[in-house]
DNA sequence: TATTGTTATACTCTATAACTATA
DNA sequence: TATAGTTATAGAGTATAACAATA
């Protein structure tokens, strides 16, 4: 066995533990950032998953939220008696109700999504390739089953 | 305005939006961990967190979950009566109680921390130098003030 | 019959405030 | 007085099961 390659092997495997670190630390930051516009984090994810563009089923969000039906539909209560959603009968099948964003969800939600998007600092100083190269990695290992589900 | 470079700063940029939608899709991932061994996900944070080497106080652990004290006493109450983990009092202030992870306990964490760690294909596939050279951004990234909290 | 969304129920996580036992 | 942990309470997220309206 050669130590010297033992021992690189070891020092270099701190990129996943490293990246599973940033995931958990991500909490807080998602928590705080929901909490400036009054949503609680769950409430973020549905506007954020919500497309002002095109309505979707309440089923739909549920895929999206990773939890039961019956969960949005008190989800759906709260964003719309803020009327930052609302409810419309879909023509093609009266059972399903989409949901669609109102002008003042849509401003909040263009400033939650601005706000998401800014990248800290230590990632807009980096240069363009290697970014490009990251973005890559992490995108393979988005696609890879197992992670996302 | 170049654009050239107009456009390949638009792509790159793909960084931080995919890091983003890699932590999102990381939660059903942590979720599906955490049932496999019969533990909520904030359960297994603490599991995680506590050290079988060094018992800490509960206030310390609800520093660590960023939640209220309060909580900690539930969380802790269901972990112990599983035999997970055990309430110590500490000998210089009969006020705390440390906790202490149990043998049952260690067993479960053992395993836990061993899937959390375990890479990804895609991952363990990198060249050293790349994971390397990774592992130093993320860590910065770790460090910036405003995403760990 | 099957499906969409709702309701009822029960459990966990969460914060706030009041409490206890120590310090 | 101040602090560590608890309890009481209320709100939100979660799943399961039963239900109404519609397909």
């Amino acid at each position: 066995m050669n130590e010297t390659l033992l021992k690189s092997g070891d020092n270099t495997d701190e990129l996943w533990p490293t990246l599973v670190e940033l995931v958990f630390a991500t909490k807080s930051w998602w928590v705080a950032l929901c909490s400036e516009f009054d949503l609680t984090p769950v409430q973020g994810q549905a506007l954020r998953v919500l497309d002002p563009e095109r309505p979707i089923p309440m089923s739909t969000l549920a895929e999206q939220l990773l939890c039961d039906a019956s969960n949005v539909t008190g989800i759906v209560d709260k964003l719309e008696s803020r009327g930052l959603i609302a409810r419309q009968g879909a023509d093609h099948d009266r059972r399903v109700k989409q949901l669609a964003v109102t002008e003042r969800g849509c401003q909040i939600r263009d400033k939650l999504i601005a706000a998401i998007m800014t990248p800290p600092r230590s990632v807009i100083g980096l240069p363009r390739e290697v970014k490009t190269r990251l973005a890559d990695i992490l995108r393979t290992l988005l696609n890879e089953r197992g992670l996302s589900r």
